[in-house]
Order: structure tokens, then C-alpha cells, then sequence
DNA sequence: CTGTTAGCGCCTTCAT
DNA sequence: ATGAAGGCGCTAACAG
């Protein structure tokens, strides 16, 4: 490299200094110091990563770039590499399992050290065997070999939990706005809904479950086929707080108020409903601590070490969308 | 490379099939073909990009990677890198001049092809100073050199088209949230809503302004010390629609109807907007397609093509929180 | 302590 | 049409 030229050193001396790989003579280190701060130089990390086998890159696998559900994990993400020297490739595989594992070939051939999978239709196996190639740390799996970690939140719990509020504030009649019927997530939801109400001695009516697919615009039609059907119902537990947004649009455009006429419970707590008018009772993911978590974890694979790391539970936040029936 | 051996011809060959460099008999094509599908090989990125010179990376600064409204923009860059190879790392400036600066210098390490810098703080020299080293393209600023292009959406006239929209209502005391004093889209918001006034003949109460920073909690902030300070108004413009969602709580807490009461105008118009309850009057800020278009255009720059490339005009948006004055 | 050498995986002349 | 050789920028092993 020129820098060695510049400071009249051989470039094993200029590496050396960059790396502190052994000890070098003050006045050379002044010297190559003062061409590097001259000549602006920083290494060039393809060549680094190609010589030292680690890239120091981090893939990130999304499903939706957009969404806040993810971008909150992001946040995480980016704050657990902040100060590692670690940067992360993000893309997203669009809830799709063939472009998921496209993405993840992209990511491998431009060999990053490790994968975080954000959620996702990728079978466990699919995992298992990518992981032979790069360590991956997922959420929404239950995984757990030497180079493959998952997190999985207790979604039955937490429906549970929802549901189980709205009982205890008098409500019989509770509607389910679910997530797709093939999601793993949704399914676990759906049971949690089922065993609170079978808990409480509330017989299940299918009439009051309608499938939705997490996003706004299917809560809100949703209700509005709740409506149409005539369903007689108090309250309303949707999959996820992006279709809770949707339903209550469809509640205000019906002139229903909220909570005072229907209760409303999401699933996530993203940022946002802290300001939903009214601020939406929910069930808080800790997205947040997910993607710090998972991105030490696997940091700590990456390096040898020890995976520990627990998520923090699912929890209900009662905010001012729920009230006692009358 | 082994590849190379398992199909018992020389690495050059291999290489020449999986670039289209030259012709190759079709039998050693088909046994090399055969080789990679077995091994599942893929050739190494760092490697070609050492060789090659482009590392078929492009570098993103956001400034907030969970807000929606980069979020929105990184949705726009994501699709128009669909298919053309490149992936984006990206890397968070946190409004910070310093880091952002930072943040460059780490991907300029990483070489990559080109960036694309959202927003920021840092000065418009100092990007033109980093395009030397490779392409930069960045919105909110108005930059046109060889290696440096910007795209500058007209905030003032936006701030004039929903303050106009209030005054034809027949509102004539307008309280603005605005931004924060030193952001240069904030000046020019606070320029539209005083040229607004002026036009109409309405004097300027600088009472009626109170400075926010963007997020929700200073909406909400400011609209209480509106109210603390007895200030009478009849309609509000927030500088951005996340403080508009906040403003919009204050007002429900007061048990003040929207719109009926008060109207409220947001700028941006994040994917939010639409379920807002209700669903917020807004100015639209083309987000994805900015993030397409310097997508592109960046794209453009490095293959040394032209760059052309409009982005649509701020447009409003007339949803449910704004009506005409009793 | 420091320079020389070799090689990471790939592509691109240059020969053949 | 194809193989051999050299080198992208860097670091690790080996001398000295």
C-alpha cells in the first residue's frame, strides 16, 4: 500500500499499526500515523475480509422493509452493533420462503458472518441446514443447536392474556380478528383466544372469528363483515395492532364508539399506538430487546462464546381502549 | 477454485461460464454446470469485488431507522434495487452530523459502488467532499455535479398548500407545531405558513407557533402549551404528521372533537395517515418514490449514464381532519 | 523490531 | 477454445 511507500515503511509495518499485531518503534508508528492521517486512508475491508475470512457483516433477513413491527427490531439490531466494527446487509424476503432463502444465498455468497431471520415461512430445516454455512440466530423458532439459535414468544400466552382481560371486564361476546389461517404466529394466537374463552366457560362462535391477514385494511374489513353478518358482540381482540388500527377505523366510520361501546385489544405494541385515538390496550412484543438480544447472541456465536440471552415475556398493556361492559 | 478440478477444467474456464466472458465448448460447460449445482457453489463476493473494483454494494444513511418515514423511502430503494445485484447496507446517522460523517467514512471502508444519504444534518460541502470518493445521492438537498445529486422537495410551498387549505375553510387563527428551528425542511414549513397568513392578510401571532421536534410527544407538548397559554385557534398545522398524531392526542384528552372543533393538518403523510381516527389531512411527501427515483439515479451515476429522474410534486391530501369553520 | 514472501478467491491478459 | 500467470489489497508466517 502506498501509505508504507509515503512513510518509508514496509506494509507488514503499516499493518501491523492498524492491527496492533506486535509492537513497532515509536518513530515509524509516528510516521505511518502521520501518512494515514495525510492520506485519509482506511483499509479496504474486501480485501481484509478476503485475507482474514470474516467480513465483519451481519445479513438481516426482514419480511416487510416498511413495517414497524420490523423496523422496531431493527432498531435493536443496529443498536446491539453499535461500537462491534459490525455492519449488517439488510433485505427482505417479503414473507415469500423461495425468496427468503434467495436472500440468504445472496447474503452467504457475499459471506457475511452470521444471519439474523426476522419471523418468516422458511421451514426449521430449511434453517438448520443454511446454518452449516453461517451461524443464524432466529425469532419465532424454537432452534437451538451450535450454530442455530431461535426466539420464540409465547403467542398462545399472550392471546390468552387479552382475551383473558376482556372477560374479567364483563365481556362474553368477543370477537377475533385473526392472523392468516397459515402463519404459526396466528394459529398460536387463535388457540390462546380459544382456551380463554373455554377457560371462562364462554362458548366458542365461529360467527365471530374472521380471518385478516396483519394488515389495516383487513382489520377494517374484517369488522365491517362482522357488521354485515350482524354479529352481536362487545368487544374485539385483533391478531396484531396494525389490524386493530384498521377496525377501528371501521368502528369510527360506523359511529361506534371506543371503548365505550366496543373494547378493542391488538397483539405487538408497536411504537405507534401509544397515540391511537384512543392509545390501543395491547399486548407488548419487546421488539426492541428481540433485536439487541439476538444480534449479541449471535455475535456471541460468531466468536466462540457462550449463547445466553433471554427475552423478556409477552405482557398486556391496558390503555384506554378497553372498559368494563355496561 | 475446486469447482474447477471436480469438472476437471481450469479456473479461468469456470470463470469465463459464470461471467459470459468468452465462448466455451458446450461439454466443459455442461460439466462445470454440474460441478456448481453439486457443490452449490457461489463465487465469492469479497473476492470479485477486490478484483473487479465494485463491490455491488450501495451504502444507505438513514437518519432513524425505525421511523416510518425512512422507512417508507427504504421501501422505494429496496424495489428499485430489485434485480440489478446490488444489496444495501444500511447505517444510521441519528440526526448527528458527526456520526453521519462517521457512518460514510466506515462505508467508503467497505467500498461501496455508491450512497445514498436520506435527510441529515451534515453540510452540503461535506457531501460534496465524500462524492469524490464515490457517487452520493441524498435528498433534501440541491446538489447537481458529476458525482453528487439531490433531491430537494419544495417544503415551503408544501406548508403553503395546507395552511391555504385552512384559510379557504374559513379558518383565520392557525397554530403551528413546527419543527425544530435548526432543520432546514422546518424553516421552510414555517416559511409556507407565514407566507400563507400574509397572503390571506391575516397578521402572524407568533403565540400561535410553538417549536416541536418531530416525534409524537412534542405534538402532544405543544398543543398543552397552546392550551396553558390560552391561546384561541381554531385549526392546527403540524410541521410533520408524527406530531400532528400527537397534537391529536392532547386534543382527545381535552375531550376536543377533531374535526368538528378543531381541524388538524399534518406534512408527510406517512402510510399511517390513512387510519388515523380520524384519518389525518395531510401533505403528501412522494417517500417511496424518492427512494426509487435516487435509487436509480444513483445506479445512473455509477454505470456513467445520464441522470435524469423527476420526483412528483408535494400534493395535499384532504382526508377527515380538517372542515370549514361554523 | 521489521522486511520479505506467500496466498486469500477471483478475473483478465497473454499465450497457445 | 482454453490454460497459465499475475495481481487486486491485505495479513500471517518466516526470516533476520
Amino acid at each position: 500500500m502506498d501509505v508504507a511507500r509515503e512513510a518509508g515503511v514496509s506494509p507488514s509495518t503499516v499493518s501491523r499499526i492498524l492491527n496492533g499485531t506486535a509492537r513497532v518503534s515509536d518513530d515509524k508508528r509516528q510516521a505511518v500515523l502521520a501518512a494515514i492521517a495525510e492520506m485519509n486512508f482506511a483499509p479496504n475491508q474486501m480485501a481484509q475480509g478476503l485475507k482474514k475470512g470474516r467480513s465483519m457483516t451481519i445479513g438481516i433477513v426482514v419480511q416487510d422493509i416498511s413495517s414497524p413491527f420490523f423496523d422496531e427490531t431493527l432498531r435493536g439490531v443496529d443498536d446491539g452493533l453499535k461500537g462491534t466494527g459490525y455492519a449488517s446487509v439488510i433485505v427482505s424476503g417479503h414473507w415469500n420462503a423461495e425468496e427468503e432463502a434467495d436472500r440468504i444465498r445472496l447474503l452467504l455468497a457475499r459471506k457475511v458472518d452470521g444471519i439474523i431471520l426476522l419471523s418468516g415461512r422458511m421451514s426449521d430445516q430449511t434453517v438448520l441446514n443454511f446454518s452449516t454455512q453461517r451461524p443464524i440466530v432466529s425469532t419465532g423458532r424454537a432452534l437451538r443447536t451450535r450454530s442455530a439459535l431461535g426466539f420464540k414468544m409465547d403467542n398462545e400466552h399472550g392471546a390468552y392474556l387479552a382475551v383473558h382481560h376482556l372477560i374479567e371486564l364483563g365481556h362474553r361476546r368477543i370477537a377475533f380478528i385473526s392472523g392468516p389461517s397459515n402463519n404459526i404466529d396466528a394459529i398460536e394466537r387463535l388457540a390462546g383466544y380459544t382456551r380463554a374463552l373455554a377457560e371462562a366457560g364462554i362458548a366458542l362462535d365461529p360467527q365471530l372469528i374472521v380471518e385478516g391477514n396483519y394488515h389495516e385494511a383487513s382489520g377494517m374489513l374484517a369488522m365491517n363483515r362482522l357488521f354485515d353478518t350482524h354479529q352481536q358482540f362487545t368487544a374485539v381482540f385483533a391478531a396484531n395492532d396494525l389490524s386493530a388500527y384498521g377496525a377501528r377505523l371501521a368502528l369510527y366510520r360506523k359511529g361506534i364508539r371506543v371503548p365505550d361501546d366496543i373494547s378493542l385489544v391488538g397483539f405487538d405494541d408497536l411504537p405507534g399506538s401509544s397515540y391511537t385515538t384512543p392509545p390501543l390496550t395491547t399486548i407488548r412484543q419487546p421488539l426492541y430487546d428481540i433485536g439487541r438480544i439476538a444480534t449479541h447472541s449471535l455475535l456471541c456465536i460468531i466468536n466462540g462464546g457462550e449463547t445466553r440471552g433471554e427475552v423478556p415475556p409477552l405482557e398486556l398493556i391496558v390503555r384506554e381502549t378497553t372498559r368494563r361492559v355496561r
